[in-house]
DNA sequence: TAAAAATGCAACCATATGGTTGCATAATGT
DNA sequence: ACATTATGCAACCATATGGTTGCATTTTTA
């Protein structure tokens, strides 16, 4: 996974509109987007814009039905974005070992 | 973990300078401002305009050390993160598998 | 065939963000 | 003491961001 892509998928978890959207579709229902909008506290084109960037950051697909758009949550970004974090908590742990093998010498 | 702090760490980690600065402390070394600020193709301002949001976001923590600030790693920020990504992916893998036992009624 | 519903697109606006430069200050080395 | 080093603070600037409104388009429903 790029450095790019972890970015744009942190970026687009960084925002509380859009955790917010993660956070229900987590449940699991594919939700069209006047459904989403819904509760949200903003424009239907306010929450179109947030939903876009989930998009383009690969958190979430979108599947047209009929004149509706079914908004999915892709699994496998949240699965790359845990993993970078506990790739650098393996760097970390591993330098705290190095770190306790030296002081024990 | 509030939903804030949980939006504010993912907004700490979705920018390329702000990432850099996290993979290199995640090594161990506990770096300094300036040792930081190199390597980063941006003035001392800016990196230290970086790492002060690393710092709100609970990222990061400073220790002065006489003229010198040393920048360490909160590693327990990486923990919540990756504990919030994977309770998201709890609630979606057992949705899966209520959906798996539906259709095989 | 019309009306309604769900969405798309574009322009616009206020504020946040990421970066710069300039200068002040505290600790260190000679 | 004095120069140097590491940092802090503030003003400033261009662009990105999050939101709005208005109107067009497509699909469903009556």
């Amino acid at each position: 996974m790029s450095q790019l892509a972890v970015v744009q998928l942190f970026k687009a978890l960084g925002d509380p509109v859009r955790l917010q959207i993660v956070q229900r579709l987590s449940h699991g229902a594919a939700l069209c987007m006047g459904e989403l909008s819904k509760d949200l506290g903003i424009s239907r084109q306010g929450a179109r814009k947030q939903i876009q960037a989930l998009v383009s950051a690969n958190v979430v697909q979108l599947h047209p039905v009929g004149r509706e758009v079914k908004v999915q949550l892709d699994a496998a970004a949240l699965a790359q974005g845990r993993a970078f974090i506990a790739s650098l908590e393996a760097q970390w742990d591993q330098r705290l070992q190095a770190l306790k093998q030296f002081t024990e010498q």
